[in-house]
DNA sequence: GCAAATTTACGCTAATTGACGAACTTTTTC
DNA sequence: GAAAAAGTTCGTCAATTAGCGTAAATTTGC
């Protein structure tokens, strides 16, 4: 009986077969590559120097000038970024492993990574200006990776359980919650045994005092971001995947 | 919060997705579209007419003369063929379903389905000429549906562990192995609790004793079918699925 | 073993892809 | 606020797809 074949390949395997796949049934292609590029934080230019065609090609797919690129087309195309990723340390495929089996609807993720090496909570709240409000108790941990979700997108498109289910697989991760009003409906989802190793909530208007005491009793960390907008808590988080974890931004 | 999509959209989106992932990253995707359109049992001719194009055009995407089809033509396929199954009760969307956690190669399935309405293990032994050789007083069964597996290929492609989700998701279903020389190395893998309801072997040449020791020890029905071809073999199960199960052949 | 059903092979046409490159706009960065 | 980086638009062109239809080949059913 053969070896299994190495996790990682099937790791790769599995998520190219889902990004084709949802290249080939989209109404618009070029839109879905542009989310998976962006997934990967490639570069137009970069992407176009891989694949060895000008960047207008690039620019052409995913603007919509093709509406319906070829197997070929989408074979190289998921196999470089996926590719590019992994000579990077596969900082998104492997965060993307945990998701895999939960089948969360890829829009409702701003942004996802693994870090190359933990990263101290304290050191991640502070680059994207986060505050402690809850669970300061279990604040020294390291986090080996986040998740950026659209909470108002995720209430709407989620199920209840799909909402556990995010939660289970960010575990020793951070979650951080984008456009979240309250706090209160993402937190009084979470139950005892796996769960997010940190909350950062961002765009909140009034922190409702239940989440304060579920982040409490679940000991938690319940921090809230003071960054003016998304992108630019975004970019602080990038930069911290970069040079993770020997430097303070 | 939105209430969970119905069980049979989310299955028939995952089944969906990947199949044209499939298609899309091989790199001959008219084989991998000529694989699924017969896992399906649909007839070129069929096919066709529901796309609403000419039968060659079906002819030459599969022999390979298209060698890169467009998503357009991918999306519209796998549409198509899930839709056609569904109109037919769902027998081969309803199948798959259970396969879809384990991530078992679409290549060692040589078919696959679900009956409509439960069908008597003798019934089904019958109808492909199959012998029980153990497990007789377990043979009161009403099967759901089968599986049927070319054993040389999954030995070769299947990890031990796969072997196993593969006799779990197939429980109250027949398995049945074709190119079973001896019957001995997929009998080795039953554990108790989830177990196929009914092992059929064929291409059988010299039956292991202990393939029947465990059948006995598990109260697995174990049989043997003398049918002279496969192919005769899966056009009898066919037919079953077509009259299911009010019909004797 | 013949008739019916199914699949293949292929020439042909129109539409589209896959690609380039140059000029232009937008976004970052210092 | 200028320079650099990233992304867009579009004219152009060869190669390929998507499609039809017909004749030939193959498979299936009685």
């Amino acid at each position: 009986m053969r070896i299994d074949m190495p996790v990682a390949a099937q790791i790769r395997q599995r998520l190219a077969r889902r990004i084709a796949g949802e290249i080939s049934l989209s109404d618009q292609p070029g839109r879905v590559m542009r989310q998976w590029r962006e997934m990967f934080h490639i570069p137009q230019i970069q992407l176009a120097e891989s694949l060895g065609v000008s960047p207008s090609v690039i620019s052409d797919y995913e603007s919509g000038r093709r509406q319906s690129p070829g197997t070929k087309t989408i074979k190289r195309f998921v196999e470089t970024i996926i590719t590019l990723d992994e000579h990077n340390g596969g900082q998104v495929v492997n965060a993307f492993q945990r998701l895999m089996g939960v089948d969360i609807p890829t829009s409702i993720i701003l942004d996802i990574r693994e870090f190359n090496q933990g990263v101290s909570a304290t050191a991640l709240l502070e680059s994207i200006r986060a505050q402690v409000v809850a669970g300061e108790e279990a604040l020294d941990r390291e986090v080996l990776g986040y998740v950026v979700v659209d909470t108002t997108k995720a209430l709407d498109v989620l199920s209840s359980n799909g909402f556990l289910k995010l939660f289970e697989s960010t575990g020793e991760r951070a979650l951080i919650l984008v456009n979240a009003s309250t706090g209160r409906s993402p937190l009084i989802t979470i139950k005892d045994d796996f769960k997010p190793s940190l909350f950062v909530l961002h765009g909140v208007e009034k922190l409702d005092y239940l989440a304060i005491e579920l982040a409490n009793r679940e000991r938690v960390p319940l921090a809230v971001s003071r960054m003016e907008s998304i992108e630019g808590m975004l970019r602080k988080l990038q930069i911290l995947g970069k040079y993770a974890p020997n430097e303070k931004t």
